[in-house]
DNA sequence: TGACTGATGTCAGTTACAGTCATCACCATA
DNA sequence: TATGGTGATGACTGTAACTGACATCAGTCA
């Protein structure tokens, strides 16, 4: 073969690596394609910019996001749909998962400018819900309202989850901070 | 005089007409600082970025929004203060000014890197109410929760109020959003 | 075998920004 | 009136994030 397969992968590792230890503006884009011996020309190729290294491949959890969503039982309330869409997206972070969630955070954490990038894809994830519970007949503003309201909760219990010390799963803290969420208004 | 004064307001004002008409990424810091006699580090001194020439002067807004909340009475429920505070910050934008805040969406809503800081700037105002509710003894998760949703409010309102052919008052629209805010849960 | 494709390299160019030093009207104060 | 400080600016230089155009070449498929 004359390359070595999953270049986007190797970049993302490299990346998240060198942003650990050098920190994201102290690490250029050459130097991590470098690191796995491609060049800063391919890198771009597969991110459009910089931050978004630390950003691809959340598709799936957005699709899991929606298809909770469409899990809902027709005639649902919008809050319901919201419910089941962030139990369907909290069941895509098993604890497995927390120590490298937790690695990355702390990049994103040190970086104004990769939280920019954060809280943009957690909009259009709203924006998208937005439109799925659109689609199901709820009107506007109800519907606007109740995707930000579902995206600000799983931000909030993610962040929870990720917390040193923290030993609850995503799923038991993202339904607790749902129900403190019903208890507010 | 050794220069003319408000070189800021004078590099938005500028920003704003070439943002509007050439497009925020064909128009560069240079020109914008060129066409009003300036030079571009100068731009550079002013504004953090290119993108904060959209953005500055928030600052007597988001302190609208936190007197706001404080003015809230001692006691009161947390949406009660973030009511308070929306209603607040309502009052910041009278009906003179929605033209102008047309020209300046309108803007931003054509371009990604621009609606990311504005996201980023109601994010920074939520957290900010956050420690305002946490300083009044509200405790985690409500006071961000609470905060979020205020800002969420307040945006789909003010989306509301500047959308072609409103005519209600910003005050009206957001106390209507947040009606159907607490109708949700 | 030969055309074709797709991931990559190479090179040149633009522009957003940052560091540093010089300039020079204005102001205070002796 | 002289003198020294201050603050906003200009001029110059440098880095790195991106972009467009073109070349390369292993594998594939007709």
């Amino acid at each position: 073969m004359r390359w070595e397969p999953g270049a986007k992968e190797r970049l993302q590792a490299a990346a998240l690596d060198l942003f650990a230890t050098r920190g994201f503006e102290r690490t250029t884009a050459a130097e991590i394609a470098q690191s796995v011996g491609l060049t800063e020309r391919t890198f771009f190729r597969h991110f459009s910019d910089k931050r978004e290294v630390l950003f691809h491949g959340q598709e799936l959890f957005f699709q899991a996001f929606i298809d909770g969503a469409s899990a809902a039982p027709p005639g649902a309330a919008p809050m319901e749909v919201v419910a089941s869409a962030v139990s369907a997206a909290a069941a895509f972070f098993p604890d497995e998962r927390r120590p490298l969630s937790r690695a990355r955070q702390s990049v994103i954490d040190k970086n104004p400018a990769l939280q920019e990038r954060e809280r943009h894809k957690l909009a259009g994830l709203a924006t998208t819900v937005a439109d799925a519970l659109r689609a199901r007949g709820v009107s506007e503003p109800a519907a606007t309202l109740a995707a930000e309201s579902g995206a600000t909760v799983f931000g909030i219990a993610f962040a929870q989850w990720i917390r040193d010390g923290e030993q609850r799963s995503l799923a038991d803290i993202s339904a607790d901070v749902l129900r403190e969420f019903r208890n507010l208004c």
